[in-house]
DNA sequence: TGCAAATAACTGACTGGTCATTTATTAATA
DNA sequence: TATTAATAAATGACCAGTCAGTTATTTGCA
């Protein structure tokens, strides 16, 4: 499955070929119809294997958090790691680039993967708003701006990898941003 | 284009049809040919015909802008407009989703125009930051944060339009993020 | 103006190649 | 041997791109 991901991402769902697919575990064509019944099921299985995992590693995070701050902190490690090492920038762009071939999936994955996501920190908002943390007015709104910065480096890693120019340092983006946060929600410290 | 740009939308490059953009302007195939050598050529067309609009537009705000904060608030007015009523969610799809096929095409759009653009914003930032109005390390990073509720909004836009859910109030989530970026960069008033 | 050449714009059937999917054969293993 | 795993060889749908021929528009000229 991680072979038809890297071929779907290097390539776009129509143009990705089985045969190719099956190369890279050096199997023939056949074979992999013995595992998944078409390049459609191929596809959902595959969203279905990464999305799933992306959605706790966040929920862990949002719900281990004592205060807020520190969720603003921890997102600021994890960020630059689940950019650069993991699957969810090709994810991305697959699902992205593919997302109208597919509304169902595009559909479950907003319902279930992100809304979860942006409600999770909208919820660890609330509960620092109600504790004096921070103040803020409209908690669902402010997940957004708390998600931005990472859906843009995804973006960017998923499709400006490969291009010539500045690199940017994550690290130093994400601190940046959880201090601007912290500053802009009034997190006394900042 | 316009017609083009809305089935590569629809079906990405690969799945879409030259018949059905024909058909969109109620032209047959053969005459498509006549103006366009390929279906790459239509493709590279498009992008260099939508993508410098877009850039003379965020490049006007930034250097008629008289301090920082009335970027930032220019930019609150007409991002909601750029993301509900423009081509350009349409373009970032388009392009993002078959930027490997088209490598030189990504190479030059971000070059031209994602480069130009967050240079625009980090010079904004760096007199901004020796007129005293604001305090800032890192122009370049900084310009990046400013950036990302737009690209998420652009990408929302185009990937989860037509998904059930929660709908944004982009003209308040906006305001917020300029209200923000204001209190994190130390303008007075914030 | 009226009419014919000339040119421009357009059409849709056709070709060649490319895969997704299926079917027939062969290896591996218990 | 029987069953499962794997392969290799069809099959057929699909579509980019071509081109011989048609239709619409413009130009030249009486």
């Amino acid at each position: 499955m991680a072979a038809a991901l890297d071929e779907f991402y290097e390539r776009g769902f129509a143009a990705a070929r089985m045969e190719d697919i099956a190369q890279r575990v050096k199997l023939s064509k056949g074979t992999l119809y013995l595992y998944f019944s078409s390049k459609d099921d191929l596809f959902r299985a595959l969203i279905d294997t990464y999305a799933v995992p992306n959605l706790e590693q966040i929920e862990q995070i949002m719900s281990n958090a004592p205060a807020f701050s520190m969720a603003l902190d921890a997102i600021a490690v994890f960020a630059p790691e689940m950019i650069t090492k993991t699957h969810l920038p090709k994810l991305l762009k697959v699902l992205a680039g593919d997302s109208h071939n597919f509304p169902d999936v595009v559909q479950s994955y907003r319902s279930e993967v992100i809304d979860r996501g942006l409600a999770a920190i909208a919820g660890l908002l609330a509960r620092a708003d109600s504790d004096g943390e921070i103040q803020v007015d409209d908690p669902a709104l402010v997940a957004r701006l708390v998600i931005a910065p990472m859906v843009l480096s995804l973006l960017w890693q998923a499709v400006f990898d490969r291009t010539k120019g500045p690199a940017v340092d994550l690290a130093r983006l994400f601190q940046l941003h959880a201090q601007y946060m912290k500053r802009a929600l009034g997190v006394e410290d900042a």
